[in-house]
DNA sequence: TGTACATCAGTGAACGCGCGTTCACTGATGTAC
DNA sequence: TGTACATCAGTGAACGCGCGTTCACTGATGTAC
């Protein structure tokens, strides 16, 4: 009897397993991989079988979705950024028209990103994308309406730039860290000039 | 014969062995992990029997010098600390009496350091220390001059050691990125502001 | 509408590998006589 | 000076484990009649 029951307990089980298909395993794939990230801060603690275990299915199933574990890390990266953009675009829309306003939104936004999402945030920039580019396209715009004398807004906004990633980079690792109160705004302030004086 | 020479050739290897020793080994374990770490750039690299191989001797040696493997990499950043300290101190002798000139003297050889052993330079802040505080000490020093009337010296310094950290971190990461030309006189001088100006 | 069949996403067992860790051991060194 | 012995750093074999990867398979789905 409970023999019975237990041989026929699989199908549920697919059943399960076919929904989640649907709404697509490689997105939950994705996702057990940056919560894993997010949750231990350890790119060697996210393995193909830690993912499958998180995503609820077997190992081998990931072949079918990714050729190699690399190649998970790599989409959860790029997703990441898509999730960055957005977000800070969204700052950017509800900050108005002023552009220190703009230029604080958007670079909180940022900052709030990598403090949702510290695991992400190091797997976004581990040497497996070239983000910087992505990352200063946004703050060139933030920054050039009032700059384009100035000897470059690119190079302005990659120091900027370096400034937040320097400081969400290590509240990612150390987030007990005392760090001084208004020190983002100091950044923002010293590398946003004059936009941020 | 072959077989008499090949039994006969343990004694000069355990010579040199004991010759190491005497230098102590647990340098040599400390120095095969820190070049492990900046020729892979990767510390899931850094494994207990990697080490030992480098350092030319079997996996169970370490237990005689470290409990665990973490410890080593621990070992790895203490030492790297000490090792940008004295660099970064050499290059503010060197620099003579100018603030500006020692300011920016001690922020280039922090980055050289950082280029130099990109891998270290990572686990240096891997989050195993809390090193912020060993780095903006210095900073702080530097800066602190002609700024004590400053809202904090400290968070100047802070501000100052994200902006290198930001650099030097992305440029151990992507050495191929096209930084712009000047980007790490650009951060020293808006963020140590007026002495950079 | 009902039935037979092809498809193919996901399974579960198996493999070889490098890992961390343990253990009894070996043999060079330094000490006591 | 020479000999017997204690020490203990480093060895090499062995273990169990989780890993990535492979393979034949299962069974739910969609299609053809």
């Amino acid at each position: 009897m409970t023999d019975e029951a237990r041989v026929r307990t699989p199908p549920p089980r697919l059943r399960e397993r076919r929904t989640r298909t649907r709404t697509c395993l490689r997105d939950g794939i994705v996702a057990a991989a940056g919560e894993l990230l997010d949750e231990t801060g350890d790119e060697s603690a996210v393995t193909l079988r830690s993912v499958a275990r998180r995503a609820g299915i077997t190992a081998p199933s990931i072949y079918r979705y990714f050729p190699d574990p690399p190649t998970i890390l790599l989409a959860v990266a790029r997703e990441a950024f898509v999730e960055l953009a957005e977000e800070t675009h969204a700052a950017l829309d509800a900050a108005g028209d002023d552009q220190r306003q703009r230029l604080f939104a958007c670079c909180h936004a940022y900052l709030r990103y990598a403090d949702d999402h510290p695991g992400r945030y190091r797997a976004m920039f581990g040497g497996r994308c070239a983000p910087a580019e992505v990352c200063t396209q946004l703050l060139t715009e933030v920054l050039s309406d009032d700059r384009a004398a100035d000897t470059g807004p690119h190079a302005d906004a990659v120091a900027l730039w370096l400034g937040l990633h320097g400081l969400a980079c290590q509240r990612a690792l150390a987030p007990a860290y005392p760090w001084p109160v208004g020190i983002a705004d100091r950044l923002i302030v010293a590398l946003a000039r004059p936009l941020g004086a």
